[in-house]
DNA sequence: TCGCTTTGTATAGTGTCTGTGTACAAAGGA
DNA sequence: TCCTTTGTACACAGACACTATACAAAGCGA
């Protein structure tokens, strides 16, 4: 029932990691329109933060209409609507691309391992959401 | 030479982005070792930010073992070997590439050109450094 | 309906981080 | 040697991340 982890330890800000997380589980459709986020606390407790952290991720998730979220009703998955893309929002993506690999290359993983991965990841959006 | 952008209403450290742009182009050889990388105040006006800003970035690339730093004399690109790829930096990688595509898809770019722009950055690793 | 529980929200406090101002120290050149 | 160039150190101000605690809305059982 939706394990997910954080680092702590990393600079990456907690309420980051979760709304990314989630996120990326959302787009997968591994959570899909209709079902129930566990509560910021159940979800804070299992991640070992405080509830506002989880509460701040949520709300970034709302505010990108992938929630509806309401008190004493908790957090429920919407249908989305793919936005409009923005020349912006493509520019942040090549140059995240970019400086992404080559963090990887830089702390040493093959080039060839890199590239098949992002080969495999390309195939799987290709055929669709299902694995 | 060298004419690097970053975007200060960015919620990512001005650092933190200075030393992204400047490791692609190291991982691309588009700096190669025996040049010069401008000094922390040319490069800090250039980008409006102070030049401890951009110290602290050289720092960090030089902690990574990219560059020779030196006070009367700036920083020196080195010629650099791959460290061994441990298997937390291959989860770390493959963890940011999925939250990366799910933000792209997420923001409206469409399925197809992400991929495709995943297929050409792999084309480009096996194809070697030179473009 | 009443009262309790559940669940998100608001606000304040604390520690850390980011970016700047300013002074300093090492290297190099005239 | 003296001046300039260049990175470094340190202190400060503001912003940010996370937490503690109290609150408000929704639901549920008697």
């Amino acid at each position: 029932m939706l394990v997910l982890q954080i680092d702590l330890a990393s600079t990456v800000p907690a309420y980051e990691q979760i709304a990314s997380r989630l996120r990326a589980l959302l787009v997968d459709e591994k959570v899909v329109a209709g079902q129930q986020l566990p509560t910021v606390r159940e979800l804070a407790l299992d991640l070992g933060v405080h509830h506002n952290t989880v509460a701040e991720a949520y709300r970034q998730l709302a505010a990108e209409g992938w929630v509806d979220l309401r008190r004493g009703r908790g957090a429920t998955v919407l249908a989305r609507r793919l936005p409009a893309p923005t020349r912006k929002a493509h520019a942040r993506f090549t140059q995240a691309l970019e400086e992404l690999i080559a963090r990887g290359v830089a702390e040493g993983l093959p080039r060839g391992g890199v590239a098949a991965e992002l080969e495999q990841r390309a195939l799987k959006l290709r055929n669709g959401a299902r694995e």
